[in-house]
DNA sequence: TTACACGTTAAAGTGAACTCTAAGTCAAGC
DNA sequence: GCTTGACTTAGAGTTCACTTTAACGTGTAA
């Protein structure tokens, strides 16, 4: 089990931020007696997944909506399709991400290959504006 | 020569963002004797590119920044090197991005087909957490 | 036992990037 | 002449995702 500070050093997020997505509804860390957070492996890959939601720009609004699906589950009331449907609406963001990142990236190349056939030379700027 | 609506629709950007990028000092529009904004093709080319650079998260402070060096170039001071560190710098934020980007695209495909494998099995859920 | 590191909370504050409001000007069409 | 719609401005408001503050509790080492 874990503190707080341990996994904010394995997760390099600060505690402010651990503690803000709990409030946020994405995490559900046990508590010692005395109210201290303790966080098992479990919640650790949790939270690495939420990390990486984030990293690829999910708000925490459709985070939460994921969680909500995964606590409401139950035998009676199956949430798989409506998760998978989230995971691949968002599948669809990231690859539009891709596809922008990759363009702009050549796009950036192709410049920074202008300007150094050109260098010196400012009056021949590659962009040419404003 | 275009109209803010009109270049607003022809790079789906609305003609507020359009002012406020002016107001940051991305852009420079000429004027009609009475104001109103016209843009040629240098500054609808220049558009597209601060909007790339936005679409991947370059900071309009950045961006002012380059453009600032853009216009303060002369015989006497050239500022292509620091353009180029600049897009250099920009490069490698993009290429990190993608880095994230893949890894998450393949983490989400991962868990796409497993919930398919399992499907309607929630029990046995490869999230397993929290 | 006192110091200090680390934990807790609710709530207010921050910064970035828009987004909207209010009040106005102007040209074209009926 | 009047209405409509597109433009103008400064400045206030909004949203998101943190981030900080303030005030306090707890455990352990010197």
């Amino acid at each position: 089990m874990y503190t707080i500070s341990e996994i904010s050093r394995l997760t390099q997020t600060t505690a402010h931020t651990i503690r803000y997505y709990e409030k946020e509804g994405l995490l559900f860390p046990s508590r010692t007696a005395n109210g201290v957070r303790r966080y098992d492996e479990t919640q650790l890959t949790w939270l690495r997944f939420v990390l990486r939601l984030r990293a690829t720009h999910m708000p925490i609004e459709q985070i939460r909506q994921y969680v909500d699906l995964f606590l409401s589950s139950s035998d009676e009331h199956d949430t798989t399709n409506d998760r998978l449907r989230l995971l691949e609406a968002h599948q669809q963001t990231v690859r539009a991400q891709l596809q922008e990142l990759k363009q702009t990236e050549q796009m950036i190349t192709d410049k920074i290959a202008a300007y150094r056939r050109l260098h010196p030379s400012v009056s021949t700027d590659p962009v040419r504006s404003p």
